[in-house]
DNA sequence: AATTAAATCAACATATATAAACACAAATAA
DNA sequence: TTATTTGTGTTTATATATGTTGATTTAATT
C-alpha cells in the first residue's frame, strides 16, 4: 500500500470514528507509529484533521459550536500574545478593520481601553466582545450570517466594506507559506478578506505558529500585500529572506 | 478520550446546565479534579467560560442578559405572550423583518423551531438569540452599532434594508395612541422602522399595554400602516373604532 | 472576627507520546 | 551500473498529559 492510499484510508476511518489513537491506526496498517505520526502531520497540514497527544480527531467543520470553540482553544496563549502586540499598532482615534478570525478577536480584547476608536468588522464575536465599550464606534458590515464561523459574508458584506477606508486592517487565514501566500478553505471568507485588504492603507498579518505551512484551497493574499507579520514563534530560517524581499516588518510576540 | 474532546464536551455540558462543579465534571469523565481544573483554565484563557470557586459558568450569558435585563424585565410576561401570538403569523419558509425592540426579541424566541425562515434585523440581541438556529437564515442590516440599544442605525443600515423585500415586518415603538400613531424618542431608530415598513408586504404592530398612550417626540408610523395589532391587554374602548376604520386586525394575547 | 472544610495552586512524579537524528532498503534517476 | 531520493523503521532525548502530595487560599459558618 502506498502512503497516499494509507492516508486517505486514515481519513475515512476518522470520518467513521471521529477520533483515533496513533497506536490503533498503526496496528490497522501494520506500520510503526512513527509512520502514522508522519501521515497525521501531513493530513494536519492540509487542515483535514486535528492532531492531539496520542492520536487525532477529525477537523469537522460542520460541527459548528464544538469545533469552532475547540479551535479557539488551540494555541490561545500564542494568539493572545499576538493580539497584544497587534494592539500596540492601534492608537487612539484610529479606524481599523478586524477580520473574522480568532486572532482578530484577541486583538479586540486588547483595545478596549483605547479612546475614540472606530472598528469595522464582519465578526459577530468581535461585535459582541466590543459592544460594551463606550469609547469604540462599532461598525458591522452586516449581510448574511455564516453560522459556522459567526461571520458575515457575501456580496452585501463586501459592498458594505466599500463604503469605508481605514488606516489598518488586521487579517488572518487558515494556512500560510511564503511561496503560496495566505490560504483559506472557504471562498466567501477569502473574498471578504480580499475586500478588507483593498480598503486599508496598511495591512497586518496575524499568523500564529499553527498556520505555518498549513494549506487551504483558495489563495487570499500574498505576503507582499502586508506591512506587518505578527507571529508567536521563531519563523523558519528561509522565511526571513521572503519577508525582507517583500518589505514586511516581522514582529515576534512572546 | 483526548483532552480537546473532553474540553469541548465540557463546553457542551455547560451550555446545557449553565454551570457545573469541578467535582461533578471530574466524575463524568473519570479523571481527577486537577485535570478538570486545568481544562477549565484552558477554556477560560480562550474566554469561553468563567471560572468560579468550585466550578465554572458560561462566559456569554452575563453581558447581553444583564445589560438589557432591566428593559426586558418591564412587562416581560406580556411581551412574551405577544411574541407567542406574533410567532403564529410566521410560517415555515417565510422571510420576515424584526425590529430592534424587546417585543421583537420575544418573537424571535418563539420561532426557533420553524423551518427555512429568513430573518432580517438590525438588533444585535436578536442576532445573538438566533445565531445558533441552523434552520434560520440570519441577515443583519449592519451599520453603526448604537450601543444604548445594541441596534444598527444610520444611513448604512437603511440602505441595506432597501436590498430586501419581505412578507411581514414586526414593529414596536416607545408609545402609541390611535390619534398620534406610533412614537419614538430616537430619530434614528424611528427612521429604521420607517424603512422597515416600506420593505414589507404586511406589517404587524407589537404593542404591549405599557405603551398605551405613552408619547415620544418623533412619529414613526400611523395605525393605518399596519395589518395586525397585537397586544396583551384589553384595549381602551374607543380604540376599537380606530382599528376598524384602519382595517387593522386586533389580536389580544393572554 | 475566628474557625473550618473545601477548593485551588504549585511542585513534583511518571508513564506515554512525540520529535529529531540516523540507518536502511526499495524505488527512481543518471 | 551507480547515485539519489523516498519512505519507513530505530533509537534516544524531549515534551506532554495526568496524577499525587502538601501548602495556600477561599467561602461558609459559627
Amino acid at each position: 500500500m502506498f502512503g497516499v492510499e494509507r492516508r486517505s484510508r486514515i481519513l475515512l476511518l476518522l470520518q467513521e470514528k471521529k477520533s483515533m489513537l496513533v497506536h490503533e491506526i498503526a496496528v490497522i496498517f501494520g506500520v510503526t507509529e512513527e509512520t502514522i505520526r508522519r501521515d497525521l502531520k501531513e493530513l494536519e497540514k492540509g487542515g483535514l484533521i486535528l492532531r492531539t497527544h496520542g492520536g487525532a480527531i477529525l477537523a469537522d467543520e460542520s460541527k459548528t459550536e464544538a469545533a469552532l470553540e475547540v479551535r479557539e482553544g488551540i494555541n490561545s496563549a500564542g494568539k493572545d500574545a499576538i493580539g497584544k502586540e497587534a494592539a500596540k499598532l492601534i492608537h487612539d482615534g484610529d479606524t481599523v478593520i478586524l477580520d473574522a478570525s480568532t486572532s482578530s478577536l484577541f486583538v479586540a480584547k486588547h483595545i478596549k481601553d483605547k479612546k475614540g476608536l472606530t472598528v469595522i468588522t464582519n465578526a459577530e464575536r468581535i461585535i459582541f466582545e466590543l459592544s460594551d465599550c463606550e469609547d469604540v464606534t462599532l461598525i458591522s458590515t452586516g449581510g448574511i450570517l455564516r453560522q459556522k464561523s459567526l461571520s458575515y459574508v457575501g456580496k452585501t458584506a463586501e459592498t458594505a466594506l466599500s463604503n469605508y477606508h481605514v488606516s489598518k486592517a488586521f487579517i488572518s487565514c487558515k494556512g500560510f507559506s511564503p511561496q503560496k501566500g495566505l490560504m483559506d478553505s472557504n471562498e466567501q471568507e477569502s473574498d471578504i478578506r480580499k475586500a478588507m485588504l483593498q480598503r486599508s492603507e496598511k495591512a497586518i498579518f496575524l499568523c500564529d505558529r499553527m498556520k505555518f505551512d498549513k494549506v487551504g484551497y483558495v489563495v487570499t493574499a500574498q505576503l507582499g500585500d502586508f506591512d506587518y507579520f505578527i507571529t508567536d514563534a521563531p519563523i523558519p530560517a528561509d522565511w526571513n529572506e521572503a519577508l525582507k524581499e517583500s518589505n514586511v516588518a516581522l514582529v515576534v510576540a512572546l
